[in-house]
RNA sequence: GCCCCGUUCGUCUAGAGGCCUAGGACGCUCGCCUCUCACGUGAGCAACAGGGGUUCGAAUCCCCUACGGGGCGCCA
């Protein structure tokens, strides 16, 4: 169904040569993630937009790590960020793009800025900048940083002391960031510094890396995060120093936490597979997070097939939202309940090896449960808003008798009630053919012969036969279960 | 401090000058359905940050204030 990456396993790839050079008037987006983490919500969400972008238009969704910062590069974090795309099933085009391995090109686009004189080197050393910061900040002025090399002579330069090259940026006017989500916004150059785009130890900073990488790889529309909107401006300044077409831009507002606060690393945000493992189903997670930021009129559950359809960049507002569990979790009710039971079970298995308890109901599928499991799906799903609960509310399946009964079933089974077991017992003995209705037939004629609710008679049957007060209908949990293993729970509990 | 952006029910949002007595969804409250729970369903509570303009008319346009967010690295 949803474009799975055909090779997952398959290195980063390091060279363009195997791009399309045109994609026939498509638009090109990316996911360029920073292996400094996993893959939290808010990325999730930014790979979903670009995702959808390019499903809508027919275009392509590429993937580049970002790791041009060796001290901060982390196979594990690459890992963990292409897994959490898989399981959200948002396929990519290509072999992901290790920037890192650009790095000859950053340095061949750098010489060239320095050629055109859109370039220069600079011997400021850190310790320099960082007293002008403090300086200008002092003075209450912007912090930014004006290197003397700009307009010095290179000759002047001290020995042994290799230069980083800096950005030549304009000192005057302004440059214009046309967003497809923010409008158009306005820098002053004055306020934009001449930022640093080959370090002095030769490799390129992020800035370079993202302008020459998008330029190269055909990029046509970048949608990423507002935080940044800055970053466009001053990549703006790099495209028109190397006389390139700046690509569209959009950028989306961020995720806050439920508090409002930033939805940080430092502040519970989690990874995208910790929602896995709290049973949320990937179409849940898309069709959530893409109405964080996006909407579609008053549509609420869009399955991602519509999602593809209608997705626009003009559907995303500009403010900021919080993320909801209440909300997500109702969402993922609404898709457990339209999933197969196959599949349900097939997902539960998936998770099972994270879960508490997992392993072990592992064991018992392995063992001939996950018929048993499948089987009675169709009553756990329609009270379950989460694989977890679903897990949860199967325990009756696989529970070993005599069973261990909680606080409300305990209490449900007072001396009256198992003495209602007890004389139903006969009854039940006597039904013929072990199905729902000739079981629920059978508990009817009981209590309509002793004038007893159905109530009265099928919640101590409930509790005798689960160990709670809450399960799918009893009569086909006595089904599911098997005669057998049905009448020895209830003798257990009848007086 | 400087530069940008934002602000509609608790939350996600609809809303592009009259269709708004501001709609939907989640959550919450009270019903109905019912063997429990859940689903479904009915009803209810609940918002245009504040102040000035513009206009016959403003949630929608402009300005100011407040609050929130982002950015200001030889990080990405």
């Amino acid at each position: 169904m949803l474009h799975a990456n055909p090779s997952p396993h398959q290195p980063i790839r390091s060279s363009m040569t195997d791009l399309p050079a045109q994609r026939g008037g498509k638009p090109v987006v990316r996911f360029a993630p920073s292996p400094t983490g996993f893959l939290h919500i808010g990325g999730a969400r930014t790979a979903l937009f670009n995702w959808l972008y390019a499903r809508h238009h027919g275009g392509t969704f590429l993937l580049r790590i970002e790791d041009t910062d060796r001290e901060r590069n982390n196979e594990a974090a690459v890992a963990a960020i292409l897994d959490g795309l898989r399981w959200l099933e948002l396929g990519w085009d290509g072999e992901p793009v290790s920037q890192f391995s650009r790095a000859g090109r950053h340095r061949e686009v750098a010489n060239e800025m320095l050629k055109r004189g859109r370039a220069y080197r600079c011997w400021s050393q850190p310790a320099e900048i960082e007293a002008a910061r403090e300086a200008a900040k002092a003075a209450g002025r912007a912090q930014i940083f004006e290197s003397p090399w700009r307009d010095r002579d290179p000759a002047a330069a001290p020995a042994g002391v290799e230069p980083a090259i800096r950005l030549k940026s304009p000192r005057t006017g302004e440059t214009t960031v046309r967003d497809n989500v923010q409008g158009t916004v306005t820098f002053p150059n004055k306020d934009l510094d001449d930022l640093i785009i080959l370090r002095s130890d030769g490799n390129p900073t992020y800035n370079l890396a993202v302008v020459v990488d998008d330029h190269d790889m055909a990029v046509t529309h970048v949608i990423r995060g507002v935080d940044h909107l800055t970053n466009a401006a001053r990549q703006t300044q790099i495209y028109e120093a190397m006389g390139w077409p700046v690509p569209e831009f959009a950028h989306v507002p961020l995720i806050h936490g439920p508090d409002g606060a930033k939805l940080s690393k430092r502040h519970g945000a989690l990874g995208i597979e910790a929602y896995r493992a709290m049973g949320y189903l990937p179409a849940a997670l898309r069709n959530y997070l893409v109405r964080l930021g996006w909407a579609h009129g008053n549509d609420e559950i869009i399955p991602t097939e519509r999602l593809v359809e209608w997705f626009g960049l003009d559907g995303i507002g500009k403010s900021p939202a919080r993320f909801d569990y209440a909300k997500l979790t109702d969402l993922n009710g609404h898709y457990i309940r339209n999933a197969t039971d196959a599949e349900l079970v097939r997902r539960i298995e998936d998770i099972l090896p994270e879960i508490e308890g997992g392993p072990a109901l592992a064991a018992k599928l392995a063992a001939g449960g996950r018929a048993r499991l499948e089987a009675a799906m169709g009553g756990l799903k329609d009270r379950a808003k989460t694989l977890l609960e679903i897990v949860d509310g199967a325990h009756y399946l696989f529970a070993a008798r005599p069973l261990e009964l909680d606080d409300k079933a305990r209490a449900l089974l007072d001396a009256p009630a198992r003495a209602t077991i007890a004389a139903l017992l006969p009854r039940l003995l006597a039904v013929a053919d072990w199905q729902a209705a000739e079981i629920e037939a059978a508990v009817r004629a009981h209590a309509d012969a002793t004038g007893l609710k159905l109530g009265k008679v099928a919640q101590p049957l409930r509790a005798a036969l689960t160990g709670r007060a809450v399960s799918p209908p009893v009569f086909d949990v006595m089904a599911q279960i098997g005669r057998e293993d049905a009448l020895a729970r209830l003798e257990d509990q009848a007086a």
